[in-house]
DNA sequence: GCATATTTGTCCGTATGTATA
DNA sequence: CTATACATACGGACAAATATG
């Protein structure tokens, strides 16, 4: 039943404007717009055949993703996050990601995502794979948000790790900075195999410190 | 020079859309528009002044902060949260609200916000003023909150706290149920004055808790 | 600093599709 | 089933702001 859910967005009828906005992120986000891209209005519509209005509306939707920023009578570009940006985004990931593991005292269901998420940066280090390895990792923090078992905090925390992804493509090589993690991923999930929410939150607390320094190090 | 923040939206160019928005949203926090009221494309613009193309900006907006839901080809509607809807806002409340407190050991700065708004409530109550009374406890919160020093929570709480005022909207006589919530308010303020964040922490739970219980049960 | 070209902001008219009485 | 009301989407228009030479 659940894996149906990714199926939704082809039955449930959606607007010319969402599909152009899913268009525009998955642009974004696999790197094809980086970040201070400036999107522009005429070209763009032409190139997928809508209209301006059309296409202001799925401009709309991105901005308030995060994917877009809009200064007024100059258009809309792909976001450029700031060390502040970063340093904020990392303070809400720890709130949220902590919270959804901090209080676990039994192996929780969801356990198998998280174990996926794992087996799944192995496979794509071992292929050498880099998109695949960013994604597993980002697969990874999806899977213990979702710990918290609310749909809130799952498209939150979309939101956030999309971000993330900017943040990855503003920088020079995402490869090195993902490796290490892998082994504190293993670290945090034997944790949680253990029932030991509260010392998977304080792994997971000095994890998130860490790559936020690392990142606003190389960041500028 | 923080008391002129809420004046900056007239400085600040903003467009006619994100004015439109800025009106509607008043109208539909204050309980003009309550939920499930229908607005309508042609009347609200007319009466507005601005053409349907700004307005339906103005729609996205406030459908992105879910305050509005957009049925696709039958128009906008003000929110009415389910029971499922309101214990999934509970649940991130908790996440956030607990994160914001936890980990505190000594009394925070922000603390004066808490105390301000703690005694805003205790004026309310004794003018008899129940607006103000909602207003000043969803400014308790908004105050914890704070305490995690990051604008993004800071968004996000507001957020947050216009749809639990939509659920106040929603029911019969939200006096009564502020008024106990007043004196744990106050056990929460000291716990902070006193630098136990943990301690606050615990007892928000339990607030939180409570108050999500209650709701769900006049809900429906 | 100025003049021009480009782009956005806003509005309108209209054709089509969809839901509901 | 028809009629009505409304939303979706397009294309065109023009003023205002911005970028460019």
């Amino acid at each position: 039943m659940e894996g149906l859910a990714a199926d939704r967005a082809l039955l449930v009828r959606t607007s010319t404007a969402e599909r152009v906005a899913g268009i525009l992120r998955g642009r974004i986000l696999e790197g094809y717009f980086p970040p201070g891209t400036r999107l522009v209005e005429d070209s763009i519509g032409a190139a997928l055949g809508v209209s301006r209005n059309t296409l202001r509306e799925a401009f709309r939707l991105l901005s308030h993703e995060r994917l877009l920023v809009h200064e007024l009578n100059r258009g809309v570009f792909v976001r450029t996050l700031t060390t502040a940006d970063v340093e904020d985004l990392f303070r809400l990931r720890l709130i949220i990601e902590g919270g959804a593991l901090r209080g676990i005292r039994r192996r929780p269901a969801g356990c198998d995502r998280v174990a996926a998420a794992v087996a799944e940066g192995a496979a794509a280090l071992a292929r050498d794979d880099t998109a695949g390895l960013v994604t597993a990792n980002l697969r990874f923090h999806q899977a213990l948000a979702a710990l918290a078992g609310s749909r809130r905090v799952d498209e939150l925390m979309d939101g956030l790790l999309a971000e993330v992804r900017l943040v990855f493509h503003a920088m020079a090589d995402p490869r090195s900075f993902h490796v290490p993690y892998l082994a504190r991923n293993r670290e945090i999930l034997a944790a949680l195999e253990a029932g030991a929410g509260d010392e998977a939150a304080m792994l997971l607390d000095r994890y998130l410190n860490d790559a936020r320094s690392e990142l606003v190090a190389a960041h500028l």
